[in-house]
Parts: structure tokens; C-alpha cells; sequence
DNA sequence: GAAACATTCAACCTTATGGTTGAATACTGA
DNA sequence: TCAGTATTCAACCATAAGGTTGAATGTTTC
């Protein structure tokens, strides 16, 4: 199991739209900072930091390609955080039940 | 969907271990301030903020019973929190597809 | 009704967060 | 080599977050 500090980062970092906004925008593969930062009202420095911010969580990595940072997904973070809810959220209501067959095949 | 002001709201609040922790010792019941603030080293207070927290995100629903405020599990901001994470997550793993059944079995 | 208890409110402090702008770094192509 | 492009770094600012302490509110008990 993550550690206390690893679950914040991950949780912390699904906190702010922009970021679940950036982590939708990679579910088909792979963009450049630039293209990320695109469709979000804000300097391009502010969408870098939360990158940076999902890179440390462990939601994206980065290649560098030239002068091209190609971001794309990491599942690490992901499972993480599933990780987390599926211990705890089965108590909680009825229709998570399906999230044990993923507590249990995965470790 | 859940709104993207409420889904900050919610991984917002997962994101500190205390109120993991609180949410963890709700699992089988309620419980009051008093018996939630004991095992974190910190001040009633303090504890007290984070329960706001939660019960704003939508994790936990008090009632007043008497001079205790009761505190147990509300489905509502697991059940947010899962959704969005069943509809992005399964993009990014495969040994996330068990949560498709969640999803489409939930609306 | 006074004392003790359970809890929140308010004010305050420190640090983190989310944004900005301007400069720096590094690659690309003529 | 020089201009342009892609990206980060650094400094700064405003606001939010997480904690503290002390006072206030409401409840129970005697």
C-alpha cells in the first residue's frame, strides 16, 4: 500500500480541475506541454506547474523529445488511488461492490 | 456528473491523511468528535475543521444527538470520486476494467 | 443554577497553492 | 550564427490550508 505522504500527492493532485482536465486530455495517448495547455485559460508556465504537479504524484510521466516534453500516463498513481478506495469504499455503499474483483486481482 | 467544483471538493478532501483516517475509523459506524479526534495528534480543533471538510465534500452527515455530534459515512462523495475515476482510470490500465461494471451499473 | 462536558466560532500565524510576468535554457531550421 | 520555438526557472503576489489558542454555545448532571 502507498504510504500517507505518496496518497496525498495522488489525491491532492485529482483536486484541481485543471489537472483532471489534463489527465482526460492524455487518455488517448501522448501531447506535448503545449497541446496540453491549449484549451486552458491560463499562462502556459501555470499548466507546467501542474504537470509538474501530476508528474511528482505519479499520474504522468515525460519524455523529452528534442525540445518537446511529450507527456503521457503513468498508472501508478491511478492505481493508487483505486487502491485506497477500493479498501474503503466497499463499506461504505452497495453498488462498489464490483471494485473488490479489483482489490483482489491486483497487488 | 458530478460538477467540477465538487469534485475538487472531493479529491480535495481524500488528499490529507487525517481525514483518510477519520473516514477509515467511520468504516463500521459512527462515532463522535470527541472519539474521532483521539488517535490524531492534534487539537480538537483542528479535527474538528477537517470534519467540516469532509461533511462539505460530501464524505460524512452529522446529526445532533444531544450535546454529541454523531458522525458517520455519506455514499455521496465516494460514489462522485469513484465515478470519475471508473470513467477515466479504465483508459490508463488494464487491470482496471473490473470498475467498467461499476460504471455502468451505477448511474 | 453552577460545574463539567462536547463542540464550534473567531482570531491569528505559517506555509502551501495557484496564478502572474520576465528571464533563462535548450533545441530547430534558415 | 541568428531568429524562433518549447519549455522551465525564479521572483513575486493573493488566497487557501492547516494548525494553534481562547472564548462562546449548547447539554447534561448534580
Amino acid at each position: 500500500m502507498s504510504t500517507a505522504k505518496e496518497l496525498d500527492l495522488v489525491f491532492g493532485a485529482l483536486g484541481h480541475e485543471t489537472r483532471r482536465g489534463i489527465l482526460e486530455d492524455l487518455r488517448h495517448g501522448s501531447k506535448t506541454v503545449l497541446e496540453l495547455a491549449a484549451p486552458h485559460p491560463m499562462s502556459l508556465n501555470a499548466v507546467s506547474k501542474h504537470l509538474k504537479r501530476l508528474e511528482t504524484a505519479g499520474f504522468v510521466r515525460r519524455t523529452v523529445d528534442g525540445s518537446f516534453h511529450r507527456i503521457e500516463t503513468d498508472p501508478r498513481a491511478m492505481k493508487a488511488a483505486l487502491k485506497w478506495m477500493s479498501f474503503y469504499a466497499p463499506f461504505w455503499t452497495d453498488s462498489l461492490t464490483s471494485l473488490k474483483t479489483f482489490r483482489e486481482s491486483d497487488t
